[in-house]
DNA sequence: TCAATTTTTGACACGATGTTCAGAAAGCAT
DNA sequence: ATGCTTTCTGAACATCGTGTCAAAAATTGA
């Protein structure tokens, strides 16, 4: 059979930027393929949908990203592990000129009611997976500092905390364009679940 | 000369509805007139464009829920003040069947980066705006609460933690669509501020 | 009654979008 | 070589979007 001339993974990455820069509905697979330089056509023959190729590189997105945060959080104090953790993701939703915000977080208010209208459950459940990882994470990192005696309160009330003040962070960033706040945020949340006297 | 023959501020309502429901991109103005049982052109008399319907439609919106909230803030304990804010939050975003999130976040998502892509810079600037606001009357009550001897942080810092918390729960909400985990979110970022021992 | 003014109406122009499809092209196994 | 299978190509299709406009309609004031 005839190969493919594409690089299948490469498409997916320049798909993702394209729907993280201006959103699934705002991209077209005429701007996609352009800047992959391939057909439409082709796009349909290897990926079957639009929503289909914007499925396959959120999980691409999403695996690697994953794979930084575990990283992040593996190493240090559990204070160094928590800055590390809002520095990676500010970094992450401050990326791109100018910056693209969190692709997670714009994926969701496309999620549509109806059938047909904006993503659906799939989608709606990629992005759901990512955050409960994300949350799991997190909470294996406070259970960790607990045995440490680096921190005494409810390790799964935390990571949950703490991602939500994340998912916070990619809504201020869209309405204020101020990096050193979100910093300064993530500090404060950092103080706050530690305990700021005896951090 | 002749007079209107729909309602201003209903066809508002109406339209901020189906934004709310739909998203901006995904409602068009034949969507509006349908359910406003008005025609288009009319709308494009009286409103000028698409997105200058919105942004009516939106400081429509902004103007009655931040008197919602003055009002919830203004009476109570701190923590029963902080209670209140959060039950009208969770309340607004999990209004509509099915549920609509958080207007807010969902406009700014759909902001765009060039020139004609999603909303634009004046749209930011009311999200901006609402977001501020809100800031500024938790910064008060914890500033009054603080004279009252319930509170002995710093108002700013908490009022921002806050309003980040809130983001986050608008993000969750479409997410997992699980009510009561955003009111376990809430009462423990309640504790945490307030200090769950004193508080 | 009649002119002035504004709104309503319905069609029109124009462009974009997701998707499909038939035919050409390119490898692979025999 | 020669089929067989898969991919590529580019056009076609059907739909839907925003925005515009000229003519008709409705109201007010002279």
């Amino acid at each position: 059979m005839r190969p493919r001339e594409f690089d299948h993974d490469e498409v997916l990455r320049i798909a993702f930027d394209q729907f993280w820069r201006k959103g699934v509905r705002g991209t077209s697979l005429s701007d996609i393929a352009r800047d992959a330089a391939v057909q439409r056509g082709s796009l349909y023959n290897a990926f079957g949908s639009k929503e289909a190729l914007f499925l396959q590189a959120y999980e691409r997105y999403a695996g690697d990203y994953l794979a930084a945060l575990e990283k992040a959080l593996g190493v240090g104090s559990l204070r160094k592990r928590l800055t590390a953790f809002f520095d990676l993701t500010i970094s992450n939703f401050r990326s791109g000129t100018p910056p693209r915000g969190c692709p997670t977080t714009r994926g969701l208010m496309e999620l549509g009611a109806a059938e047909g209208e904006g993503l659906d459950e799939n989608a709606r459940r990629a992005f759901a997976s990512l955050i409960s990882r994300i949350t799991a994470l997190l909470q294996d990192t406070f259970a960790a500092g607990a045995a440490r005696g680096e921190f005494d309160g409810n390790p799964a009330a935390a990571a949950l905390h703490i991602v939500t003040v994340t998912r916070g962070l990619g809504v201020l960033e869209r309405a204020f364009d101020d990096e050193p706040q979100l910093r300064k945020i993530a500090a404060h949340t950092i103080d706050l679940v530690l305990g700021s006297k005896g951090g």
